[in-house]
DNA sequence: GCGAAATAGTAAAGATGCTTTACTATTTGC
DNA sequence: GCAAATAGTAAAGCATCTTTACTATTTCGC
């Protein structure tokens, strides 16, 4: 066998085995499923006439309340992400009408984040399209399957947090 | 019990399930895995000396090859993404030198996109880092454990496509 | 062969969910 | 009472796409 014939060679089984890998790609059927559940959250919340919202609304308001309200640096910690990405959706939900913010009293710098009437309605839709989903997965998957999923989710997660410390 | 009292009652009760519906936020904790591994696998790649590769790069340089090379709308079909996606990567996958683009003897409106010496690096760069992640997470996971999350993000996948029809 | 329709590709902008950097306005802590 | 910490905003950037709109070829159907 000649050089190029090796190298021939070489670049076919390669390439063989990227196809055999293909169906493995993690990462990326992972990123495609969660976008997936955030597409059919959003898709149902607007079948059920809620127009404008993102999934990460759906993440936000379950935080909120309707009475005192809370803070924006608090909301961004509970939820891991940063307070801009909060002040974000907030001042969108607000525009929405979904979330109404006044001054905090006891303290200047700070700003409190309420639920209107309007968002606590997307809230119970948000939780009914996420138990719904849920609920479809556990009937494709079982509920054994999908309780699995969540746990090597979570595992995998801590895993490459430790190892790489990203994300 | 007063009106005032039960829809208060009503919100902390919805806040606790809130609350415990929290770990279960599959969406969100799938696209944060996803993302995990996306960083994960730059960095190594980084650390074995190649900057500049994203994520989305490594989905593409299996498709190519050093011969023939392929057209952008062919590996669009195969990555199951758009032509414009794929020929935004070919664009800077050639200025980082790691692909060759030609015109397609065989027809005018088409380009050929081949791989280079240094591409095929970074290509075998990115299957080893692929396999180390998958080992890691197989012996954190366990071989099974591992296979069954595929399987349910396969499954799961499967499902929200064909009800929703979305991604 | 010739004109309409299909196809390969590019260009530019927008969606989504973030982050980072840089800044202002308060409040706290010593 | 003054420096350092904190709450928040503003603006830009990143990553991986998509959508809309367009050009340049090629192919199909007659």
């Amino acid at each position: 066998m000649t050089d190029a014939q090796a190298s021939q060679e070489r670049l076919r089984a390669l390439r063989e085995e990227a196809e055999r890998l293909e169906s493995k790609r993690l990462g990326n059927s992972l990123v495609k499923l969660g976008r997936q559940v955030f597409a059919a959250t959003v898709e149902r919340l607007r079948l059920r006439g809620y127009e404008g919202i993102r999934f990460s609304y759906t993440n936000l308001l379950p935080h909120l309340d309707r009475e005192h309200g809370s803070q924006i640096t608090e909301l961004a910690e509970r939820m891991d992400v940063s307070k801009q990405a909060v002040g974000q959706m907030v001042r969108q939900l607000e525009e929405l009408g979904y979330v109404q913010v006044r001054k905090d009293p006891s303290d200047g710098r700070a700003r409190l984040v309420a639920l209107t009437e309007e968002g606590f309605g997307v809230l119970l839709a948000g939780l009914e399209v996420f138990a719904e989903i849920e609920a479809e997965l556990e009937s494709v998957l079982g509920r054994e399957s999908l309780d699995a999923l969540r746990d090597g989710v979570t595992k995998a997660r801590a895993h490459l947090e430790s190892r790489d410390g990203s994300e």
